[in-house]
DNA sequence: CGGTGATGATAATTCGGATTATCAACATCG
DNA sequence: CGATGTTGATAATCCGAATTATCATCACCG
């Protein structure tokens, strides 16, 4: 395949005059502890590594068992998609930046096989072993692989939250967010919430309603939860249109964006009639050129931690990985858009 | 690192007490000229690789010569920052959906080094050999490094047409493209057109500069040229505002919709006192509500083109190789928009 | 019964580089 | 001068899987 049949060490080591050991040691400018090279010899090799065009070959490294500087990004579903792209995208980017500055190549596992919609980290040819470690990225990931990758000890880290023991994970703190938001409404005069979810049994969609039984409780509001999986969205909107809640919450813009078209068939306008927020990012939506209400999620800076931990586990040895802080959960901040308007009268 | 210390193909051959060499064959399904492997004892070793969680090591399978599925991917700026998504994303889409229907993964050299404001394919450390082909996206791609590429019989394919001789490209046909915009302007009176370049020295910029030569005798047009690299665009505003020329070609849809502000500030309206074409893919942007006259670009299907032929460079042997079709040229289209119009009078 | 195939499977080697175990040559010291 | 270091560098192994070279065993035939 190749006509100049590849330069290798031996190859290196026939020009220098020298052993491939040896210039394997000038390579990684190693001293083991009864092997010293003087400099002239270094130099000797390190001429004929110019000669030629010598590059170290990544598999051999990585089955000799030294880094590779590879790290694996897996997603659940495809990642490069122009609708995964609005979601992806920013923690792509965050990962690209940080991978660029720690000097890592990334592995995108587009081979993994579809099963029941996600794709499967673990199959029979799986280059997962090929990467020093690994970033988790999507929605519906496996319990079991987590499980799994915790008890072969390989290093990865999932960005959101996760409930499974001992996985390492970066995560937004929807809880104290979603708290925001409904102290927000609150402030406003709003004594009625109804929040649309899509009953997804994630740990970031628990957050979500952890945040608003917790907010409820604590600022003595009444909520009304509705799932699309239980009602679809036309429906649900009969049902606030019908009902006496001031406030609508959806889970994310794009429900928010739908669901408003539904409400104003029922004659119901935001904000001026029903206030509405998103349990979201907002950036870059808008509803009828109004700002939408929801929050600003910092998911490149949230993608770059993810990466930066999974080096520390990579390269800290086993005692200091065991000191290191497996989960973080990163602040957003509440984008106080237009949406969510000041009570007028009773209704 | 690993509390289970990883399961071999050793480690199943102790377990269905066979040697290393069966298992191996099992697992590829392979037969060698003087081995046989009856039905019972496949079944043994298969049935202890269940037991297991056993995964082949892919440094190993690439240093014992075999395929690896891991197509490279190197694109000579950052490709999944914001701005970069706009130009990388469709080509990323259309790769990332090919290499899953070929079953590959994807390795994007984050890693390469920055120098010229270009990153290096070429590096002490490059993990290029991992991958069994590459894929090269971006304007400035090194001459030194592709005929390298070629000279070390390396697989791979470049988006975009190159005149490098034996580099493998899968390219746009700006030439007929750029051709097919001046025909309508002229179709719609126009004769005198001035044409605003980068002055990039790229073959897709030489490929729209001599589609506009060629255009400009065919159909006796008169083309006056701006480059970027001599004036800015306000004083080329200022000439063109103080022409005659009655048609603006820009070479994207960045510089049209910088251009036609200072235009507009030289009291030129578009399309009632200039016209403006694209020789650029023109989708989601618009001019004052107007859809911009230019090409629409099967980005997506170029760079899935580029991956199957890359995989084919891959997969055949040298005589099969050698009689594929390394050069295609893919069509786009015009886009007839309303910013490029019928000449009123002459002026 | 000895020879000849056909069968089934294994030991040995390879890939390229990292590390360990060993050794040769020369210097130093008592 | 012989014992003991010290220097410099190499041969030998290992990593995990793929392939080649070899070898048992048993069957069948003359």
């Amino acid at each position: 395949m190749e006509k100049p049949p590849k330069v290798t060490q031996r190859e290196i080591a026939r020009i220098a005059g020298v052993s491939q050991a040896t210039v394997s040691m000038v390579l990684n400018d190693r001293e083991y502890s009864n092997v010293r090279i003087p400099a002239a010899t270094r130099e000797r090799v390190r001429r004929a590594i110019e000669q030629t065009t010598y590059v170290p070959d990544p598999a051999a490294r990585r089955l000799a068992g030294l880094d590779n500087k590879i790290l694996g990004v897996f997603t659940y579903e495809a990642a490069l998609s122009r609708e995964s792209l609005d979601f992806y995208g920013p923690l792509l980017h965050g990962i690209e930046q940080e991978a660029e500055r720690l000097g890592c190549d990334l592995l995108f596992f587009t081979s993994s096989p579809v099963e029941d919609g996600t794709r499967k980290l673990f199959h029979k040819q799986t280059r997962l072993r090929l990467t020093d470690g690994c970033i988790l990225l999507g929605q519906q990931m496996d319990s079991a692989e987590l499980t799994r990758l915790v008890e072969e000890g390989f290093p990865f880290v999932a960005v959101g939250r996760r409930d499974e023991p001992d996985v390492p994970y970066v995560g937004i703190d929807y809880l104290t967010l979603t708290g925001d938001i409904v102290e927000q409404a609150v402030a406003l005069g709003h004594r009625r919430i109804t929040y649309v979810h899509y009953g997804r049994s994630t740990p970031a969609a628990a957050d979500r309603l952890a945040g608003l039984a917790l907010a409820a409780e604590t600022m003595q509001v009444e909520t009304t939860l509705l799932s699309t999986a239980d009602v679809d969205l036309s429906e649900a909107a009969a049902v606030i249109a019908n009902g006496t809640d001031t406030v609508v919450i959806t889970e994310d813009v794009f429900m928010a964006e739908a669901l408003a078209v539904e409400l104003a068939e029922h004659g119901k306008a935001i904000p001026e009639d029903l206030s509405l927020a998103v349990l979201g990012d907002v950036e870059g939506h808008s509803l009828g050129g109004r700002v939408m209400t929801g929050f600003q999620l910092p998911r490149e800076q949230l993608a770059a931690e993810a990466l930066a931990l999974l080096q520390e586990l990579i390269v800290r040895d086993d005692k200091a990985r065991a000191k290191l802080e497996l989960r973080t959960m990163i602040e957003g901040s509440v984008v106080a858009g237009a949406t969510l308007a000041q009570l007028k009268e009773s209704r």
